[in-house]
Order: structure tokens, then sequence, then C-alpha cells
RNA sequence: GUGGCUGUAGCUCAGUCGGUAGAGUCCCGGAUUGUGAUUCCGGUUGUCGCGGGUUCGAGCCCCGUCAGCCACCCCA
């Protein structure tokens, strides 16, 4: 009787282990990274209530209206999968009292999601490396966050592009939009559909367009520097001296918008065109207003995200992936009565802190195949002759290393092959005695 | 949400005019072999993505649907 094979949800994805050591690599690298610059990890929920995405992302951004996870709980209320993390961070840092004192630097990691069709570098979960500060309203910070985004690339071992803009106060930019829309309403036939649309709801996406007559049109619209207000303008001024001073290269793009509504003054983007559509491989800004308009106490922050699957992709073709570790040793037994020895042996040897996978017990050839394949340094198999005290064979399975001896000297074998015996073996003996001291 | 392309063995792919499931590779078990090999025997290589329709008969034709890829849109 057939059964029906159940399937994965579309656009989200299994990593098995040859793909996931690419991953642990790439994370273990950049939580160093952030350690290096004062940045500690804030563990969030994947779950919100919808209303905080709907007044923290603005309730008329496509996010909001048509990409989200939404479903009502058991006690009737409505809850989202985070789209994004800003939101749940600044939701966490007013609760729990964290926006003033020791600057609040932190970061987060995980998966976000967001009902999309799903194409080259976007899924429907994706995940991200969120990194948020709160505080602190001087350029200075965003030099910072953008020397710490520069170096995120570079630890990852990728090039892309900066490109930033200044938005301006939410004043300025309310006129600037009235500005705006004065000169496109005379050119409202010319646009593309879509920016007729966004013409509605946010003319600055225009400058954004991708259409050739949109981008004309563009060009030669009134610019947002030219009309931001005083402070702002100092405040990007200050930003490009310091940038400058930190060797870190952009570009200004005056049609840089982003899309979500929060954002003020500062926003960047890393991009790339190695990724075919998907070019934004990193992108974040300044959000003065949010933190005060979720309840909080009126607090400036600052921060940015990176799309982890299109760094992963990015990293693989242009530095190479981590790949996988293989074990130090593999050991064969040859039949049932050398089980339980090779079995002994192999936990000794892991006591030890040595990588040990075990095959059998079956016959010669199908243990050499299991050794070739498990990729080990060395191999050795174990039978009935080495129970009876005939020495057992190491060999070098890339090499020509080779030892012979007794079983019980297997130690001091790898040790004559060059293998280091670590330290301190760290899965062993220390975790038993902190379970025991306790319980 | 819209559009284009593609779904056959674990993998890479054939499959003619609609007429009985194929190759290579890999994998598994057994015989021989005590060190990377060879040989021999045997095996799953499969609801031809799924569901319907036409037909005496569908991997092939028609409709629907799902998934993957790419682009639009949007975003990291």
């Amino acid at each position: 009787m057939a059964v029906k094979i159940p399937q994965g949800v579309r656009g989200m994805n299994d990593t098995f282990p040859e793909e996931s050591v690419a991953w642990q690599a790439l994370e273990g690298d950049l939580r160093a990274l952030l350690a290096l610059y004062g940045y500690g990890e804030v563990r969030l929920p994947l779950l919100e209530s919808t209303d905080l995405f709907a007044r923290a992302i603005g309730d008329v951004t496509d996010i909001v209206q048509k990409e989200m996870y939404t479903f009502v709980d058991r006690n009737g209320d409505s809850l989202t999968l985070r789209p994004e993390g800003t939101a749940g961070c600044a939701r966490a840092a007013i609760q729990a009292r964290r926006l003033r004192g020791q600057t609040p630097r932190f970061y987060y990691l995980g998966p976000m999601f967001r009902h999309e069709r799903p194409q080259k570098g976007r899924y429907r979960q994706f995940h991200q490396l969120g990194v948020e500060v709160f505080g602190l309203s001087a350029a200075s910070i965003d030099a910072e966050v953008i020397a710490l985004s520069a170096r995120v690339l570079r630890t990852a071992g990728v090039t892309a592009s900066l490109q930033i803009n200044s938005l301006g106060s939410p004043a300025a930019r309310l006129r600037y939009r009235a500005l705006l829309l004065d000169y496109l309403r005379p050119r409202r036939a010319e646009l593309c559909v879509d920016c007729r649309e966004r013409m509605e709801h946010n003319p600055l996406r225009v400058l954004d367009c991708k259409v050739a007559v949109c981008q004309d049109i563009a060009h030669a619209a009134p610019r947002l520097v030219d009309h931001l207000d005083e402070d702002s303008f100092l405040h990007f001024n200050s930003l490009q001296g310091l940038l400058t001073a930190l060797e870190i290269p952009y570009q200004i793009n005056h049609r840089l918008v982003r899309g979500l509504d929060y954002y003020n003054r500062t926003v960047f983007e890393w991009v790339t065109d190695a990724l075919g559509a998907q070019g934004t491989v990193l992108a974040g800004g300044r959000y003065d207003g949010l933190v005060a308009q979720l309840g909080g106490a009126d607090t400036p922050a600052m921060g940015f995200a990176v799309g982890l699957e299109r760094l992963l992709a990015l990293q693989r073709l242009q530095s190479g992936v981590a790949d996988v570790v293989p074990p130090l040793l593999f050991l064969g037994a040859l039949e049932d009565a050398a089980v339980a020895r090779t079995w002994q042996i192999a936990e000794r040897l892991r006591d030890a802190g040595l990588s040990v996978v075990t095959g059998g017990p079956t016959h010669f050839k199908q243990l050499m195949k299991q050794a070739e394949r498990s990729r080990a340094r060395f191999q050795g198999m174990v039978g009935g002759e080495q129970l009876a005290g005939a020495a057992l064979r190491l060999k070098e399975q890339a090499g020509n290393g080779q030892w012979q001896g007794s079983l019980n000297a297997i130690h001091e074998g790898l040790h004559s092959l060059g293998v280091d015996f670590p330290e301190r073996a760290p899965h062993t003996v220390r975790n038993f005695a902190t379970a025991r001291t306790s319980l």
C-alpha cells in the first residue's frame, strides 16, 4: 500500500551535514567578530504579536500587507512569525529596560519568515544576522556599525560595494516627499504602472524603480540630499568624514531608499551583481523614531541585517566555504567476536579527544570501502588474530604512514604517526563531573 | 501575487509514430580474498512529481495541481 510521502513547506530548506559545516563555520566566525566589537547576543522569540510588526514596519509595506505568516493561537491572539528582527529586538529592549545605562549593543542570529515566491537568494524561511545599537545619536555610531558591517563581509571572504544615503528627519522627508510629488505629477503618464501605484503610498520608491523611463525621470528629480534638515546634513557629512578616515570606500546613492518605514537619516546597503536579482546582501540604517513609536522612551537607534543565505552563496562563489572535517581514525571489526574490543578501543580514544568512527562487523572488503568513504586519516582493522595477540596495523589512508603493534598500544601507534593528543578532552570527564556536582 | 522553463533509478540522463522500463555510475547482499585490487553470483535500481481526462492501451496527447529553477514584484 503506497503511503503518501510528506513534503517540506515550499521555500523552506533542509540542510544536511555537508552543507551545515559551512553554516557553522560562518556563524562561528561572525560570533567571534561581534565579540571583537563588544556586541552580545540577544535570543529572541520567533513569534511576536502581529500588532508589533504592523506598528514597527509600517502597515502599508508589502511585508505587512502580504508576506507575513500570521495565525490565531488558542487564546485567540493574533501572532506572526517574525519577518525581520529589528521590531522584536526593540520590543525586547524596551520591555527589559535595556535602552540606557551601559550602551546596549546587541546582535541576533536566526530564521525569519516571509511568504514570497522563492527564487535565487530568496526563501520563505531565511536567516539573518542582525545588529542593533540603542541610545547613541552621534554619527560616530553609524561609522562603527558600518565598519562592523564591512568586516562581516571581509570575515566571510566576500566583496561587495557600499552605498549610502541620508533620508533626513521625518519632517524633512515629508517636505521632500511633497516636492517630489510636485515633480512627478506632470510626468505621471510616462511612468510605469507600478510607479503610478507607488506615487500613491510611497513616492520615494519611484526613485528606486528599474524601468528605464522611470530611471531617467528619477535622475532628473530633486535630490533628497539637497533638502535635508540642517542636523541631518551635518550628521551625514560627519559620517562621510569618518568612513574616509576608516578607509571604507563608499558611493552616495541618491536613489537609495529603504523599504521599511522606520528608517531616518543614515541608510546603507552592500550590493553585488553576483547573485542575480537579489543583489542586496547586507543593509541597514538609523531608526531613531521606532522605540518611541513602540511606546518606549525616545531613543535613537542604528542597525543592520545580513542575509546569511546570500552571504553564504557569495562566499561559495568568491572564496569557497568550509568542508567537512574527516575523522582521525576508522576502526573496523572483522567479525562479531571483535566488536566489543574494537568499540572499547574507540571509546578510549574518544576519551582522549580523538575522533574515531567504527565499522563492522563485516567482510574485509566492505570495511576497506567504508574506511575510504569515511575519509579518516588512519585506518585499522581488528579481527580474531588481533584479539589473540597478533599485531594491529594502522595505515595512513592518503599517505604512506604505517605502524604495527599491539591493540593496547594504539595510543603510542597514533602518537608515533604524528597525532597530537588534545590537552583536555572536551566531551568527557569535564561534563560528567559538572553534571554530578550540580545535581 | 504575475510570467517563463523543468519534473523518468540515490546521481547524470536516454526513451522514436501512443503499444510490456532503459544506459552509465553509485549503492546493497553473498562467495573468494588479511590491506586500498580483481573476479564471480544476486539484488532495489522506478507508484515515469501528483490527480483527472481522451484511448482497447498514456512516460508520451489534453486539463488541473504540486514542487524546483529563473525573472517581475519585494527585500536581507
